[in-house]
DNA sequence: ATTTATTGTCTCACTTTGTGACAATATTAA
DNA sequence: TTAATATTGTCACAAAGTGAGACAATAAAT
């Protein structure tokens, strides 16, 4: 996100209200922002250091939207727990929230340059995600209720960032039991029509 | 730890200062119960749920430890990040908090009840840990400096908790040429003498 | 000198993974 | 109608990794 009248950017995020479960807080940051509900959320890490907190930016940010005078607490030093989501590009509306003057998807090797550790954030999270794609789940959220195979590939490959041998991860997959094979598509391409596949079981 | 002159039993733990860091704070916690530093320490979860927290039960055990006038802040609902550590168990001296009239070892299959949802955060530690055995190192700071191959595959069978074949153990962690091999101990057992190993490199 | 327990290493079978090959097939081109 | 093209599903084979037992080596006790 980029803040009004700055060339700050930032990940979205939020505040956890006295009464509100970690989880729902972020649960309801995600909908405000995306429009999604019942997405898989993945909390990586906390990050707790005092040097990662820069008053005088929040101090700017909150100046060009209207002065700090009620919100003092926003000027001291904050711990963030960080969460990923898997989420499907073409389901997302995205919206900006009060302070900020757009919300938008980046690709990784093309990212504005972002306000405190936010540029670690991502890095940690891109880790965390790669080591969890073998043991954990696959494509839930990021692909439509039915794909090929070769949808699912492609995924595998954009988060790992690597090509990967068809068959070998056609077999890999199949094994997992987890897929349920349906009816062929008629795609309209020039050659064999692949198989639909969906994650119920 | 047990609390002074209840029969509560909790994980230790510690608050963050407003102007430390996070990890900070937890060697300091750990410091001081276990008087080690330079230990390996990995975050694995944070704890955010509301329920999580039961006033009436902080209440007694502030009342036991002189009343709550001062520290009403401890009343209220807080967020965990939990921590784990491989400690060698000989190198340790417990000590108590303030308000805890012990600090002891437990086995994994003796423990206590224990108060709020500490119970799934040591499940939850545990598997983070099992999950990272294969990844990450493995018995620095549960070992002595110096140590032989069954003595490490003790560290992993326990934290596993199932028996290990001995070649493929020996096979797989020498093929891993994480450790140093070194001269052979003359054990005073009636056998041949292994190896010694140390992680350096 | 013999026995006993444990170690370091090897071999064999079995499983998993990487790689290319093949036929099948939906569409386009001739 | 036939041939060409691209991509699919699957298989075969080699390479690498894993589980299990076997065997000689050896430090101490008998």
């Amino acid at each position: 996100m980029k803040y009004h009248n700055t060339d700050f950017y930032a990940l979205p995020g939020g505040f956890v209200r006295l009464n509100e479960d970690l989880n729902t807080a972020v649960r309801i940051g995600l909908k405000e922002r995306t429009g999604l509900d019942n997405i898989f959320l993945e909390q990586f890490y906390t990050f707790g250091n005092v040097s990662r907190f820069k008053p005088e930016i929040m101090k700017q940010i909150m100046e060009v939207n209207g002065g700090v005078n009620e919100n003092v607490w926003i000027l001291e030093r904050f711990i963030s727990v960080a969460y990923y989501a898997l989420i499907n590009y073409d389901d997302v509306e995205l919206t900006p929230d009060a302070i900020s003057e757009s919300c938008d998807w980046y690709d990784l090797d093309n990212l504005p340059e972002l306000i405190f550790d936010h540029k670690e954030i991502i890095s940690k999270a891109l880790a965390t995600l790669r080591a969890n794609l073998e043991t954990k789940l696959m494509g839930v959220n990021l692909l439509p209720p039915m794909f090929t195979m070769k949808d699912l590939q492609k995924v595998y490959e954009a988060i790992l960032d690597e090509k990967l041998h068809r068959g070998a991860f056609q077999r890999k997959i199949l094994s997992m039991n987890l897929l349920k094979r349906h009816e062929k598509q008629f795609s309209g391409a020039a050659h064999k029509a692949p198989f639909l596949y969906s994650f119920e079981r």
